[in-house]
DNA sequence: AATGAATGAGTCTTCATTCAT
DNA sequence: CATGAATGAAGACTCATTCAT
């Protein structure tokens, strides 16, 4: 399947960002690994690199919202969805190589501070933990818990995403179900 | 106090690094803020700007704990300690402006991919877990259940402050410690 | 009145040219000066920018002349046309903006030399020059003296607003009858 | 004689700004006609292309002013001075190829509307305006009449200049002594 | 020991133009 | 006839670093 060109970059981006940040990558770099002609990227993003960044963000969120229906969805309860999330979250840090961060603090948050990237920010992991809420409420959490928990989870996922990186290690991640069960 | 110059030149570009990223803040800054000469930070940091993010790391992480030290020194019991560490660190939220995320791992883990980054990136969040480790144990927990307590503290402070950084709001620091009291 | 696209964009190119010159202006800025669509131009100017520079001095050529038979036109004698020339020439330094200079020069002699633009230039100098001569012959001056003064006023204009661009005065066009008045 | 790296930049910068307007002229351009390398002129000037065309027109201004001072020193009276300073810029115009205009406006008032570059046009206009001032005080006239005249002077260089490029012909600027002296 | 000059590869962005529809 | 998409060269400028003093 051949994506569209602005897909191509927003996708090249995502996984470039994702890896040295906003600041890391430069355009000639996400232009040659999208093979996309210099000019191309104006075109379709009218304030360059900026733009860029926001559709590279909300392009790494789809697939994060995906990963989360795809723990939670099959789950019989909440501990086991967010176990799952934990271990599908640690196979993807595998895949993409230790050196990938979370794409959306990555891009957003590193990097001069830039308000409609703080908001961009703000709202993507609002709506990465409404969909966890989501999920913990269709298994029987009542709101409030399932607010509390999907927060919780998000904080734990995003720390721990940082300690793995940091140790090299995706099994900081698996073990983070535990360490949650167990409380504080 | 007036310091000497590579210690004007780590702590300027800790500062400036915790805000931009270690990419997203160029050496002429660096020398500006901490009004030290052009020639100068090749004599004091061999390897230019590797050497001095370096260096920066290790400024910030001594702050980081003295800052654990402050909390859990004067604390009697580990949940009283670890409540006074979110507090003091939303306090410093906002003191430094709420562009500012973890030092360590906007300068060693963001940024082109360096073993050698990677490697003190893991020392200095080692440190800091065992130093709460060490404070959980004098304070009466056992070294299995510190280690790990330890370990989640981390984690979602980590994982907090890039949530408040996102909101801009330090109060989801604040809300942290019944959070995790309340267990998931 | 609404001009047809044509029209449109030379009039916007001719505003624009004379404030920033023929390179200081982006064919996209003249484009959505003119609410033209971007394909649109090289439909109406087969080449391009360099055409609508021609049809921009031509339009802005037009102008001049109109503003010469205004002024001349009730003048009871040569000296009273030329004074009203200048004051009409101030005042219109004023309404555009103390930036903007001879169109015809900002357009065709400055930016890249082109023998198409030189030759244009010179027989738009000798319409303005022409012109005047007609009026001054009407006027009961001798074809000859006709020539010399409409070349001296020419001269003295083009100049002239140099000095008042420089100065942001349009009073050095008004001082500049009393100027010429008082010989040298 | 070797020009500093600085001086040559200013004389390239002049002569191809001269010829071509400020926006006309890419740095790289510049870069090599002085033989420096790229990064080497932000050491020079700080700001850029702007610091650059501003010692680029100070450069011409003091070519000019040698060139007025060659003109009246020898004089005899203010008329043989005048008439020889249009004689000297004709032979310059042809030197120069028919292409270059004064390297002042050229440089400073066509390109983009910038405050310092007008006030800077302003006070180097001024600069020659009284030069000329004092040769004709020096040559005997009073000094309301040396103004008038050194305005005159200058207005009619700068606008005789505009119509020799049109022309293509240098004669225009030989004439107008004979132009002035003719009174209007 | 300490420093300002110098460097060229690199940055992001805009340019005038062509082309397929 | 009309137009938005596409393009690559060029734009000005900043970068981290080296070097002679």
């Amino acid at each position: 399947m051949k994506l569209a060109t602005p897909d191509r970059l927003a996708q090249s981006a995502a996984r470039l960002f994702q890896e040295r940040g906003y600041e890391g990558v430069g355009l000639s770099e996400i232009l040659s690994a999208a093979k996309a002609p210099k000019g191309s990227l104006y075109h379709h993003f009218r304030n360059g690199k900026s733009d860029l960044a926001l559709a590279a963000a909300h392009f790494a969120s789809r697939e994060m919202l995906r990963i989360i229906d795809d723990a939670f969805t099959p789950a019989e309860n909440y501990k086991d969805g967010m176990t799952t999330l934990f271990h599908k979250s640690a196979k993807l840090f595998d895949i993409m190589g230790k050196w990938n961060g979370c794409p959306v603090s990555g891009i957003l948050l590193n990097g001069s501070p830039n308000p409609m990237f703080r908001k961009t920010s703000e709202m993507i992991f609002n709506a990465w933990i409404s969909r966890v809420k989501e999920h913990g409420q269709r298994l029987g959490l009542d709101p409030d818990e399932a607010d509390t928990r999907a927060t919780h989870l998000f904080v734990v996922l995003q720390g721990g995403w940082d300690l793995a990186r940091a140790r090299g290690d995706s099994n900081v991640l698996r073990r983070l179900p535990d360490l949650l069960a167990q409380g504080l």
